[in-house]
RNA sequence: GGCCCGUUGGAGAAGCGGUUUAACUCACUAGCCUUUCACGCUAGCAUUCAUGGGUUCGAAUCCCAUACGGGUCACCA
């Protein structure tokens, strides 16, 4: 039989993280298997939907590289694609249930349930299940929601693919609810119908569902569907190893943000897949299709996948660089023209800009804040590298560059080198008492890009300012 | 509280009973390269796998208990 696998969203906003990477899973899954991946709406939750939801998912799922086979704007025979345009299918097999025994009415209204919870809860009980109280309800001309009548003595096994074998007993379970009061289905039955339905064959998705697949299996079992097979993927959790809440500020939580931020998709794609999963493999800068070629479903995590910011970087850092130019200069012009930077220069001071700083981009969006740093007014040299500078000879060696450099009509970065090194030759200063001098005092710091190519960008009157200001502290 | 699950270096992680004196990556440190910086390369960085028992000739790997952490118990998905 063929794989066909889903993701399935809810539309209720941004694209989150944990959900592109159940995505992405099942997308490798589908695409190493040469089997189908189906988007699924879920949408039975009026009150959370959110208008622009099912775009946002379809738009950066695509802006991830993740395209699927069938959805709502690719109907592959098992639609439609969107649950509330299902509601027919679902009361079908409602009353199919209800037929049968195995669902019946329930009209507690939620007040009272609230009410019966609290009770339970105040006299100590173990198991806040419903109390069954309207299984033997005669029809009422009342609102009702169905529930489910979930056997007894009964062991719900199945096989996990990342978690092994796995057992729920019904005892565990109370009678929840499958049709809510406004005839529209709750989650674990419209996903139970919908799997069976569209011929799913494996369910890869977080953990958090693994106390749902009981019900779901519940579900198949009493319609006599087949069960897919299932796996529970750990969580994301945060450094403090909480899962990742969208309250969470410590972490950027939706791939909207990560795109906003300039971070590339192929990195993101990377970064993720290696979220609670690793290719067997010592690479970890991985295409799309080399991660395709690797996925294997035995390899994913059992123990929650940290979200490491640092790696993160590090990955979006070495897709970056190798980035061709005008690919790189598309990704970063929009930044420096939304921050108002470069406004009248050249095409040629944007090239040398950008391949100054290309290789210590982490994202985007950093060469502004690297622009702001390097060009900033306030120019001081301190602790270690003002140490460095107060050794002999760096002074007359600084003076006699600032002279070139003054006296110099037009700079250029070959330029610039040629004079660092007359004034080494004339001071018979060199190696790295030449070059490191210059370097501080041009630049205040130790580390940086390139000396000539920095130099030049910060231009003439910025260079003689900052030399100044160094040779005073000598 | 019930039910599930996890716990390997500063960080992310491999490892699935025996040449593992625990891969790899990030970070860090040192050296080489580069007349500086960065890149790159090389080396160093857990005698030990939450703790305590047990099984075994042999355990990070299997079992049990404890501790800690997490998930879930809705007419939300």
């Amino acid at each position: 039989m063929s794989v066909r696998v889903r993701y399935a969203p809810s539309p209720t906003g941004h694209l989150h993280i944990g959900n592109a990477r159940t995505a992405l899973f099942n997308y490798l899954f589908a695409r190493s298997q040469g089997g189908k991946f189906i988007v699924r709406i879920e949408d039975t939750d009026a009150a959370r939907n959110v208008d622009t939801g099912i775009d946002d998912q379809l738009s950066y799922l695509k802006w991830l590289g993740i395209d699927w086979d069938e959805s709502i704007d690719k109907d592959g025979g098992y639609g439609p694609y969107q649950q509330m345009h299902r509601l027919e299918t679902y009361q079908e097999f409602a009353q199919k249930l209800l037929d049968a025994g195995v669902a019946y009415k329930c009209y507690c209204s939620s007040e009272e349930l609230e009410a019966e919870r609290a009770w339970m809860k105040e006299q100590g009980y173990e198991k806040l299940h419903y109390s069954r109280k309207c299984l033997h309800e005669p029809d009422q001309d009342k609102p009702y929601a169905l529930r489910f009548k979930v056997p007894d003595d009964t062991t719900y096994t199945f096989h996990d693919i990342v978690k092994g074998k796995v057992q729920f007993q019904s005892e565990d379970v109370g009678d929840w609810v499958i049709m809510k009061r406004n005839n529209v289905p709750t989650y674990n039955f419209a996903a139970a119908v919908d799997d069976a339905l569209m011929k799913i064959t494996h369910v890869l998705r977080g953990e958090d569902h693994i106390t749902n697949t009981p019900k779901q299996l519940m579900v198949m079992d009493a319609l006599g569907f087949e069960r897919p097979t299932y796996g529970h993927m750990t969580l994301i959790v945060n450094e403090n190893q909480k899962k990742l809440s969208k309250r969470d500020e410590s972490i950027i939580q939706f791939i909207e943000q990560y795109h906003d931020l300039g971070f590339l998709p192929e990195a993101m794609f990377d970064f993720i897949a290696l979220l609670g999963f690793s290719p067997n493999t010592k690479e970890e800068i991985l295409s799309k299709q080399e991660l395709i070629d690797w996925f294997d479903p035995d390899r994913l995590s059992t123990s929650p996948a940290t979200f490491d910011q640092d790696k993160l970087h590090y990955i979006n850092n070495r897709y970056i660089k190798a980035l061709d130019d005008e690919s790189l200069k598309a990704l970063l012009l929009p930044f420096l023209n939304e921050a108002g930077i470069g406004k009248g220069e050249d095409d040629a001071w944007f090239d040398s800009l950008i391949a100054v700083f290309k290789d210590r981009l982490s994202y985007g969006k950093q060469i502004v804040e690297l622009y702001h740093d390097f060009f900033k007014e306030s120019f001081s040299v301190s602790g270690e590298a003002l140490e460095f500078v107060k050794q002999d000879g760096v002074k007359p060696l600084l003076s006699t560059l600032r002279d070139k450099l003054a006296s110099t009509e037009d700079l250029d970065a070959d330029t610039i080198k040629s004079l660092i090194k007359e004034s080494g030759k004339a001071t018979g200063m060199k190696g790295k008492m030449l070059f490191m001098p210059t370097r501080i005092a041009v630049s205040g710091s130790m580390h940086g890009p390139d000396l000539p190519q920095m130099m030049n960008l910060l231009g003439k009157a910025k260079l003689l300012a900052r030399l100044d200001e160094t040779l005073s502290k000598l």
